[in-house]
DNA sequence: ATGAAAGCGCTAACAC
DNA sequence: GTGTTAGCGCTTTCAT
């Protein structure tokens, strides 16, 4: 690697004949506010070009203290929604001129708060974080150096700006319109208790029992971790604890739900009578052979108000609610499929 | 945002009562074969714990040359595929103290050479790049001034170190594996018929044939991109020729037989008799009730490759092979239906 | 064992 | 209209 040397704003001044800052309002566009000369701002285009010219974008944010860059943490980019969520979000930032910093805490406190303090000092001008802490002070901390946007998860009562999916509300109504068709069992799976995304949804679980008139059985509540593994495992337990499926079950996540399939699969199971029903949606569940009733996130329209938030918010521009909890869809397929037959 | 001042070096180093060098030494590790007291050393880590001192990246980068930044160019972070990819390789960047800038073509020759050009200001010191252009000549210009690995797609002939699957035999024995079950069609859908991806492609599936015994026959393969809404339009345009789906199919992406399965599912086609085969795995395709025959590429080996690859490149080691061909596995779940029953 | 000073490439206030 | 200059925060010689 012969790494040819670099191509700076001296060069272009000097080979323009003109000074380091009137290439640099040139080359920044504001030339023509600034009464630099038609000529000049020709020929120092023109010599940016020749020189393929690509300024650096550290000593571009070391002075004005500005990195046009956005730090995203996910739990797992692997995971559909959030590939789906940062890929708009990346065309956000890229359609605004920002570069978007993706690192992800694999559901891991400590982890997270490495990617988050990796960002900072990388001086990221916002923080977009769906965490997996348990309590926002570190955010609230961070939040005074710069802004910070939590999504998908809220931390307790944080006051901090949050773009959500509304899922108490929705997760009530899934699980009613499933516990109203009759089961007496309804199981369901869940990542650790304490966390808040665990709490919603358990909340709406209850509701929505209660609403479909079916009495609660603690027994029925499943807790691990929010990763496909622990899904696995859980309904592993289960299934050899009550020798066979359980009639309905609802997954919190979406990764648990993977998991609940790979071990249906696994173990030929996935003809047998059991109504699954989960957060989140995969649009492959249509080609399923096992029907799943899903709570829908729209991971663009979530993608938009976080950039949206940031973005007023890095700006000073006043800006309408600070915390926004978006509407789910259900996706009801096994009544649709009672309809259609 | 009341942003508090950032607290620098000359901060950390004015309250230890040293010089901003010492602080340096110290605080990069190599206070001790550097001969600082060990008193000093203690007393500058500590003062910058308690700070909270975050070193900046932009200065440091831009004194030292060297970003500890890796950029990453994918067609689309929400395709399963490269998502665990990106995953993987996000994991490993990490441990490696570097971070990964994830950016995205949407398979889009101009959208392409945007990122890299962004990627390449923000100074990364090195780039692995899945590209959609015909010819490698960008490239081969950026890698004189910087590592680069292509992966995933060759371009031509490049010479250019390069880690990808190894598509046309693996191609080649799931079509003639499918194609020996005694269809008398077998289509072809693909996306630019330029690109060497379709190429490779379309390859293997005649040399497929060719093994079953199967004639060609031109009017058998289909053109388009390399997204789900193409898969969808090809497979409703061939369906409305045919009158019927066809008997054989095969998909040289992932994203194009997500199109066709929404196709099928849509229009309530999942249980006629098609045979479905496709490149790249899902774990989803082991739950759906249709079965699919699939090229599995080992996206953590690839991850791997391009890390250790990218990484003796920057670090100017001498390295093995420079372009390597990974073995990819065949997943047939047909055939394995037929053995179960 | 520690400090002073130059310089990385760029921006922006202020001269001229 | 254009040039001068002083940083931005850090690394790295070279002195002491």
């Amino acid at each position: 690697m012969n790494k040819t040397k670099r191509v700076t704003i001296n060069d272009i001044a000097r080979l323009a004949g003109v000074s380091k800052s009137t290439a640099s309002l040139v080359l920044n566009g504001r030339g023509k506010e600034l009464r630099v000369s038609t000529d000049t701002r020709a020929r120092v285009m023109e010599i940016a070009r020749q020189e393929h010219y690509q300024p650096s974008i550290h000593a571009r944010s070391l002075s004005s203290s500005r990195s046009n860059t956005l730090g995203l943490v996910v739990p797992e980019i692997s995971n559909h929604s959030f590939a789906l969520f940062s890929h708009e979000l990346e065309t956000l930032c890229r359609d605004a001129g920002l570069q978007l910093l993706i690192a992800c805490s694999d559901e891991n406190a400590s982890q997270e708060t490495l990617a988050v303090n990796n960002l900072i000092q990388r001086q990221v001008d916002g923080l977009i974080v769906s965490s997996c802490l348990l309590s926002d002070s570190e955010y609230q901390k961070i939040s005074q150096q710069l802004p910070v946007v939590l999504f998908d998860r809220h931390l307790g009562e944080s006051t901090l700006p949050l773009v959500i999916s509304e899922s108490i509300e929705s997760t009530a109504k899934l699980v009613a319109a499933v516990a109203g068709q009759g089961y007496d069992e309804f199981y369901f799976f869940a990542g650790p208790p304490r966390i808040s995304l665990t709490r919603d949804r358990l909340e709406g679980y209850q509701r929505g029992l209660a609403e479909a008139g079916l009495a609660f059985n603690p027994e029925w509540i499943h807790h691990g971790h929010y990763d496909a593994r622990s899904g696995y495992e859980m309904f592993s337990e289960l299934y050899s604890r009550l020798g066979r499926v359980p009639q309905a079950l609802f997954c919190a996540s979406g990764a648990l739900q993977e998991g609940v399939l790979r071990y249906l699969s696994r173990h030929d199971l996935l003809n047998t009578d059991i109504h699954l029903c989960s957060f989140d949606d995969h649009y492959l569940y249509d080609s399923l052979s096992v029907m799943i009733d899903t709570v829908v996130q729209d991971e663009r329209l979530l993608a938009w108000n976080c950039f949206e938030m940031i973005f007023s918010l890095i700006e000073e521009h006043k800006t309408g609610e600070l915390q926004r909890w978006l509407p789910a869809r259900l996706r009801l397929r096994h009544a649709q499929g009672q309809i259609r037959h």
